[in-house]
DNA sequence: CAGCATCCCGGCCGATACTG
DNA sequence: CAGTATCGGCCGGGATGCTG
């Protein structure tokens, strides 16, 4: 953390003005579609390849049967996911990330990389507030 | 939309793996600090520059005083934005953008790019899809 | 102006059971 | 294996009212 002397003039250059409207951009969109619980990570295990529905659930841990169906289910329908079944028995599903869903990879990738770069700050800067504001109904 | 005869395949070369390991990146992080309903929309007006409360609320349309007053304070415990009260009468405080949270609205603006470049598709994806599954819970 | 306290509702999500 | 159906808890967040 750099956080000392750096001249950062935030108000200087305003990188996001929604192009000059202070109206909401699409950014609520966006996290209104993977900003849920588990989107992303299934984006992330899709992002390795083909996966298929167990595949997919035993990729990521803690996630139940009933939230795997509905998240790809929704990503399928905003085409960000396809799917694919095969009439065999035992059945079997496949499912894909599309154009449109793989360019997201890289919009997560910005996001990791954002995490990666400032989790130790945050989490200092949490300790420290939470020092300084011992009886705090926000946690 | 230019969804025709792409050849990008998808699984070539995996953009985000979490480092090589199938773990949950700091992703999640991320989206549990700006994934709610108005991080985002308070983090895109202070990179205009420096903001009082009331001018923060009528910037941002909808929010009540309560759901400011908690996002602006989690912001704060975060490391992401600055807190200075001026013991006037009646009280002035201002919230501004720190470095780290200055940080964040180059990630922003890549969420709102890539939402406004998929916007259309994403629609008509829907649109389609509500359309084959006229019976679904889903919607 | 800049908050905090309280009440309350909707929906996100988990757990569980059942089907083709 | 790949789902669907149902129930229920938790909590995000809106509405309202009160303080310094």
């Amino acid at each position: 953390m750099s956080v000392g002397h750096t001249q950062v003039t935030a108000s200087a250059e305003p990188v996001v003005s929604c192009g000059g409207e202070h109206e909401d951009c699409g950014i609520r969109e966006v996290l209104d579609r993977i900003g849920d619980k588990w989107s992303v990570l299934v984006i992330v295990e899709l992002a390795q390849g083909v996966r298929r529905f167990r595949q997919l659930q035993r990729a990521v841990p803690g996630i139940s049967q009933r939230m795997l169906t509905l998240t790809v289910r929704r990503l399928e329908r905003d085409g960000l996911v396809s799917r694919t079944v095969y009439p065999t028995v035992p059945p079997q599903v496949e499912y894909e990330l599309t154009p449109t869903g793989h360019s997201l990879t890289h919009l997560v990738k910005a996001l990791a990389d954002w995490s990666a770069a400032h989790r130790e700050g945050i989490a200092a800067s949490r300790r420290a507030w939470d020092a300084a504001h011992p009886d705090a109904g926000i946690r």
